[in-house]
Parts: structure tokens; C-alpha cells; sequence
DNA sequence: ATAGGGTTAG
């Protein structure tokens, strides 16, 4: 019997003091033959006679209880029996001693999946437990690292799992601290975690700590890193972290290629296409062969690169490559031909994957819809949604928001709210997004009193106003010139939590520039550096824009060439605000040589 | 047994 447990009294990391410390040495001690009570009590637990259990609390309190089997080492399914039932029956908070104690028991005797269950549930229920605490507590009650290393390992899997990502780093920082060895099973898992929820720096912190502490990597591991790179647009890393597991004589698989193309279509700059087709060209000559989703990430990058021609050699290239179109890649040529108006050909190809017993689904569909949507073909848009329901499936919330921003946008309000109806009638929620449509719909209306109604009525619906409600409301207010107002928005919207983004800014600015406040705009900008966000092109584009309508061209031009220092490249915005403003004025922008050069078009 | 692709609003 460990007497320095026995004796223990103290304090928890959160000031709980352990009573019954005394107690229980008290009740061990008077019970004429401990051994033999010790049996009694783990058979009433073993056959789950839990009222006869009680009538022993009168002598050992619950806690006392638990402490005493720990103690005399009994079976830990036992004890995790009782444990589970005196938290759940008696609500009990048993100390964290304790728990590590049992935990340590179940690992001794390679429970394994009851010690994950029992982590998830813990973390899960009990997450006040600071990180701190619980790695105390476990190094005080066993010094086998081994041990150790097996529950602080689940502990962190437990927490990703529970998409606990910032106690799951914790967890992993300290399993460092202490020197207890991580699996990658765990460490893979928060790094998905940490790559979901865009915490880019801390991937890349956790894989540098991977390596360093020598925690086994597998192919795995390197995909989520490389794919957490690419989302982040750390596209030369991500290709970097390639040559380092073929180092490790870890072989790039298709997956790992496949996300490295996504990352330069989605992430790349200047000739990101031409480099996404590169990857492909690397990966045949490393042997890895290109299969439908490499093909279809490829295909959708050229055809969001408004490049169809190059999309559709990529299609053909996948025939001749024995690789099968799926529904996904009909999706994206059909997506990009209705981004780009050509609604035949699109049709078209929805026709063809029928031919070939492909069906179409609602991804297909919503596709289409927006399509005929922005042609204002709104009854051909309402014929695409009646196929939907015909063909046995259910329209989304975005197929109705692609909808209702569509009537929206033609002004025609009260089928807007019709169609928000009857998604209510089939059960489809409507979202923010569903909201913000009709906003900005009764907004261009003029009827910004009703918006601001709307969105004050969005609690009742267990939907909150986001960035996107408060760039409609913005902008909005500075089109009635009321950009004073508009600016008190953004300070609610600071308020309640949301960062402002480019487009808040930018139509802040905007606003103040249409009323002629240049010197509101400027300080805006002023603002927003302070805030660490850098001025973009759109948010030179509204500056010059305001400098021209003052007949201040020597600023604007000052301006245009403060965002070509800056790297910034203009846009066709940019030519067209220098063309209709500076140039028709007479004025020579210094920009004129660049314009030549660039565009080519002036 | 944990990794990669397609649809909406500013």
C-alpha cells in the first residue's frame, strides 16, 4: 500500500481541497479485514449493484471509495466502472490525482480503447481542467514515461477530436516540456485540426516541433502539412516539404501532388496555371499516375483562370490518360461555361454526363441556376429548380440564395421574400447569406430603413448580422450620403466581434470620397494601416477615383505611382478611372509608359 | 484508419 497516497492531502490546481484523505485512512483502517471489504465492494460494482453500494457511504464517502480501489490496485474496468457511475449518478468531481491514477491503471493493463473513450469524455465534460493542471497531475501520480506518454498522447487526439485546437497545442507544447513522446496517429490529427481552422502558423510551429523531437512522420502527416502550406500560399514550402520526406525516403503519393496543383490554382500568382501543370508533368515523372481528382482540381483551376480552352484540354487529356470524368468534373467545366455566359455549352455537357449515366446533382444544378440567373433568364432558372425536385433530390440553401439574389438583384422584392417562404415550407433554412441577399436587394431599392430592420430582427432567428451584412449596410449608407453613419457601423461591427475587412474599408472610403471628404478618406486609410491591413489595389482604385473627381489629378497621379512602388499591380478599373478622369482632362499620368507596357490596350 | 477536387451573398 503506497502510504505517502494514503497521506496525501493538498490542494488541486484549481484550490479544490482533497477531503477525506483522513477519513478514508480512518475507514482502512477500522475495517477488521480490508482485503476481504475490498472484495465485497468491487463485486457489488462487477454485477452493477450500485444501491447496495450506497448503503457503504454512510462508513466511506463516494470519493473515499474511489481512492481506497485505486489504492488497493483493483481491476481498472472495475474502478472505471465505478468512476463512470459516481460522476454521472452522484455527480461527483473526482480529483485529478485520481483520475491520472486510473488512467495510468488502464494503461498498464493496455486498455486502450476505454482510455480513449474515457479522454474524450473528459475533455468533452470537463475542459476546465487547464493543460497545466493536468500534465501535473499526471507526473506526480506515475513516473513511467512510457505510461505517461500513451495518455498525454490520447489527450492531445481527444482534443483535436473535440476540435479543442488550442488545448491540443498546449497539450502538445507541454508533451515537449516534459519529454513525452507523441504519436503521429495524434499529432496528424491536430494538425488537421489546426489546418480547418486556419491557424497557419501553428502548423507550421508543429510540424518544425515534429522534426526537431524526431515524433515519427508518415505520409500523412506531410499531406496535411503540404495542404495546410497551400491554403495558406506558402506555395514554394509546401513544394520544399516534398524534397524533405523524399529525404526521409517518404514517397509524394497522389494526394500529395493532387494538393500541391490545388494550392497553385487557388493560391498561385503571376503563372500559377503554368505551374499547377508543371506539378502534374512532376508527378508523371516521378511514377505517380494523375487519377479523376487531380484531374478535376486541374480543370477547375483553368476554368476559374477563365481559361475553357485550356479546361477542356485537361478533359481530353484525362480520356486519353484512361482516367474517367466524374460528376465533379462535369460539375466544374459546367460551372465555368455558365460563369462565362455560355449556357448552351453548358446544357450541353449536363446532357452529355446524363448520355454516360453520370447524374447530374444539386452542386450541378446551382451551377446552371446562377448561370441562367445572370442572364436574367429568371424563368429558366425557376425550370432548372423544378427539375431538382423532379429528379428526386433537394434543393440546398444556396440554390434558394442563388435565387433570391437574383430577384433581388432585378428588383423584384416580394418574390424574394416568396421564395425565403417557401424554403421555409421544405425545411430549408435560410442562412445569413439568405438574408444578406435580401438586404442588399431592399438597399438598392433605396429601402435601407427596412434593411436595418431586417437585420436588427436576425437574433429572432438565431442568425447574427456578419461581415458581409455590414459591408451591405455600409455601402448603402454612403450611396444615401450618409457616410458619417456608415462609419458608426464600423465601429459596431468592431464591437460585436467582426474584423472589417478590404471591402469595409474600401467602401467606407468610397463613400467619403463620393461626398467629397477626401480627408476622412485618407484618415480612414490611416485606420485601416493601424489595423495591419495593407491598402490594396481596389482601395487606391476609390482614392484616385476621389482625387479625379476633385480635379486634384497631381494626387491622383501621386497615388498611382505610390501603388507601384508598393508592388501593386493595377487593374482594368485602374485604366479606366486614368482613361475617363486623367486622360480626358488632358493630364499625362506618369503611369502612361506602364499602361502602354502592361495592358497594351490604351 | 488520420490526407486531396465541384455550388451562394459584400
Amino acid at each position: 500500500m503506497p502510504l505517502k497516497i494514503l497521506f496525501f492531502s493538498g490542494k488541486s490546481p484549481l484550490g479544490i481541497v482533497f477531503s477525506g484523505n483522513k477519513q478514508g485512512l480512518r475507514s482502512f483502517c477500522s475495517a477488521n479485514s480490508t482485503a476481504e471489504n475490498m472484495h465485497n465492494i468491487t463485486e457489488l460494482i462487477r454485477n452493477q449493484h450500485w444501491s447496495k453500494l450506497r448503503t457503504h457511504f454512510s462508513s466511506t464517502s463516494p470519493k473515499t471509495l474511489l481512492q481506497q480501489l485505486i489504492n488497493s490496485e483493483a481491476d481498472p474496468d472495475l474502478v472505471l466502472r465505478y468512476f463512470n457511475w459516481s460522476t454521472k449518478e452522484l455527480k461527483l468531481f473526482h480529483p485529478l490525482e485520481l483520475t491520472c491514477r486510473l488512467l495510468q491503471s488502464l494503461a498498464a493493463a493496455k486498455k486502450y480503447s476505454k482510455m480513449r473513450n474515457f479522454l474524450h469524455r473528459f475533455v468533452q465534460n470537463e475542459s476546465f481542467h487547464s493543460v497545466p493542471s493536468i500534465f501535473h497531475a499526471v507526473s506526480v501520480s506515475n513516473d513511467s514515461l512510457c505510461i505517461n506518454s500513451i495518455i498525454v498522447d490520447m489527450l492531445v487526439l481527444a482534443y483535436a477530436k473535440n476540435m479543442k485546437h488550442n488545448l491540443g497545442l498546449e497539450a502538445f507544447k507541454r508533451a515537449g516540456d516534459y519529454g513525452l513522446k507523441l504519436s503521429a496517429l495524434s499529432c496528424n490529427q491536430l494538425l488537421s485540426l489546426l489546418v480547418k481552422k486556419e491557424k497557419f502558423e501553428e502548423v507550421e510551429y508543429v510540424y518544425k516541433e515534429m522534426r526537431r523531437r524526431r515524433i515519427e512522420f508518415n505520409l500523412i502527416s506531410f499531406n496535411i502539412v503540404i495542404n495546410g502550406l497551400c491554403k495558406f500560399g506558402k506555395l514554394n514550402k509546401a513544394s520544399d516539404v516534398i524534397d524533405d520526406m523524399k529525404l526521409l525516403g517518404i514517397s509524394p503519393n497522389s494526394i500529395t501532388y493532387t494538393t500541391l496543383i490545388d494550392g497553385y490554382c487557388k493560391k498561385g500568382k503571376i503563372g500559377k496555371m503554368y505551374k499547377a501543370d508543371a506539378v502534374l508533368k512532376d508527378m508523371v515523372e516521378n511514377g505517380i499516375q494523375p487519377n479523376e481528382r487531380t484531374f478535376n482540381t486541374l480543370i477547375d483551376g483553368f476554368c476559374k483562370d477563365k481559361n475553357l480552352p485550356a479546361a477542356m484540354k485537361v478533359f481530353e487529356e484525362m480520356k486519353s490518360h484512361g482516367v474517367t470524368a466524374g460528376v465533379v468534373t462535369y460539375n466544374s467545366l459546367i460551372n465555368g461555361l455558365c460563369v462565362h455566359g455560355q449556357l448552351d455549352e453548358a446544357i450541353a455537357l449536363r446532357d452529355e454526363m446524363m448520355g454516360l449515366g453520370l447524374m447530374p446533382n444539386v452542386i450541378t444544378y446551382n451551377a446552371l441556376i446562377k448561370g441562367f440567373c445572370e442572364k436574367k433568364m429568371l424563368d429558366k432558372a425557376r425550370e432548372l429548380f423544378d427539375d431538382i425536385s423532379k429528379q428526386g433530390m433537394v434543393p440546398t440553401v444556396i440554390t434558394y440564395n442563388t435565387l433570391i439574389n437574383a430577384y433581388c438583384k432585378d428588383g423584384k422584392m416580394e418574390d424574394a421574400f416568396a421564395w425565403r417562404d417557401s424554403m421555409l415550407d421544405r425545411a430549408v433554412l435560410p442562412d445569413i447569406s439568405t438574408y444578406n441577399c435580401l438586404i442588399g436587394g431592399l438597399c438598392s431599392k433605396g429601402n435601407v430603413e427596412e434593411a436595418r430592420k431586417i437585420t436588427n430582427e436576425l437574433r429572432n432567428k438565431h442568425l447574427r448580422a456578419d461581415l458581409v451584412t455590414y459591408n451591405i449596410l455600409i455601402g448603402a449608407l454612403c450611396k444615401e450620403g450618409e457616410s458619417k453613419n456608415a462609419a458608426k457601423l464600423l465601429d459596431e461591427m468592431v464591437k460585436v466581434g467582426l474584423s472589417p475587412s478590404h471591402v469595409t474599408y474600401n467602401t467606407l472610403m468610397d463613400g467619403y470620397c463620393g461626398e467629397g471628404n477626401l480627408v476622412a478618406a485618407l484618415n480612414l486609410r490611416k485606420q485601416m494601416e493601424k489595423e495591419k491591413m495593407r491598402p490594396n489595389i481596389a482601395t487606391y482604385n476609390v482614392l484616385i477615383r476621389g482625387f479625379c473627381q476633385k480635379g486634384k489629378l497631381q494626387g491622383a497621379n501621386g497615388l498611382l505611382n505610390e501603388l507601384l512602388e508598393k508592388g501593386l499591380i493595377p487593374n482594368q478599373t485602374t485604366y479606366e478611372i486614368v482613361r475617363e478622369e486623367m486622360m480626358e482632362k488632358g493630364f499625362v499620368p506618369d503611369i502612361e509608359g506602364h499602361l502602354y507596357n502592361v495592358s497594351g490596350t490604351l
